[in-house]
DNA sequence: TTCTTATTTAAGCAAATGATTAAATGTATT
DNA sequence: AATACATTTAATCATTTGCTTAAATAAGAA
């Protein structure tokens, strides 16, 4: 589809659609991220892993792996995303590498984790 | 993979690993929703979307065509999405629909848009 | 060095996602 | 009724996602 209006109404307000789209150009950046981030965070088992960091302040795959059930491999692919996109970091003790969130994506994620703790005062 | 411990190491605590399987237990519900409404909010077309429908209140899916560049079935599959999630609902004026943001949700997709907000005066 | 443990990587595959195209629904308007 | 417009739905298809299995690294311990 090119730039062209598809939008035939009578009632089309050009300047609003116009005001919208360069509010989208200006922060396409933005958007990219931000979605990025929301991606990883979508993942039910990406998104209990983020939860359970914030928690416990850093666990390992291996540790993971057990919590949620599922294989290491699994963990591991999890964790590397959530590596790959600046949301935690991993610190080497002998064999073991323990891994936590870092500060940066925090002030998003801190309503997620809020909503979370919110909702088990209620459910329990 | 079955619900034992495939954790051999020496250092592995138990009793973490126990009392984070009650917490994923006793929120399963909370996470599959929370994960459920990030992954609607994920995608950086919807995500458009639904800071438009802050922003403007409300538009009909010819102006998100427009807007967003993109074909009007493309645009119509992500409202139902949003839709189905009740993110958006839609009130009906003629022949056009108007899609506007639910309240319900809107706890938790306020920040998104506040960091688009604050990009955007970032970067201009 | 050899063996074990912790983790990662790679290949393969089924399921989910999102766009396109074409057809179907409603809702005016003539 | 016939036509036009706004929207939805359905079929199709390429891409992405996330798991499994098996192999590869990396770091102790014997």
């Amino acid at each position: 589809m090119e730039n062209n209006q598809s939008c035939i109404r009578v009632f089309a307000d050009k300047v609003q659609i116009d005001n919208c789209r360069e509010i989208l150009q200006a922060n396409g950046k933005a958007f990219s991220q931000l979605s990025g981030l929301l991606a990883l965070a979508a993942n039910e088992v990406r998104l209990k892993i983020l939860f359970l960091l914030e928690e416990e302040n850093e666990l390992c795959p291996c540790d993971l792996s057990d919590i949620l059930g599922m294989s290491i491999p699994a963990v591991s692919q999890h964790l590397r995303k959530l590596k790959d996109g600046n949301v935690i970091e991993g610190r080497r003790e002998g064999q073991t590498i323990f891994y936590s969130l870092k500060q940066e994506q925090l002030t998003l994620l801190r309503p997620f984790f809020k909503h979370i703790n919110n909702s088990k005062k209620e459910t329990v």
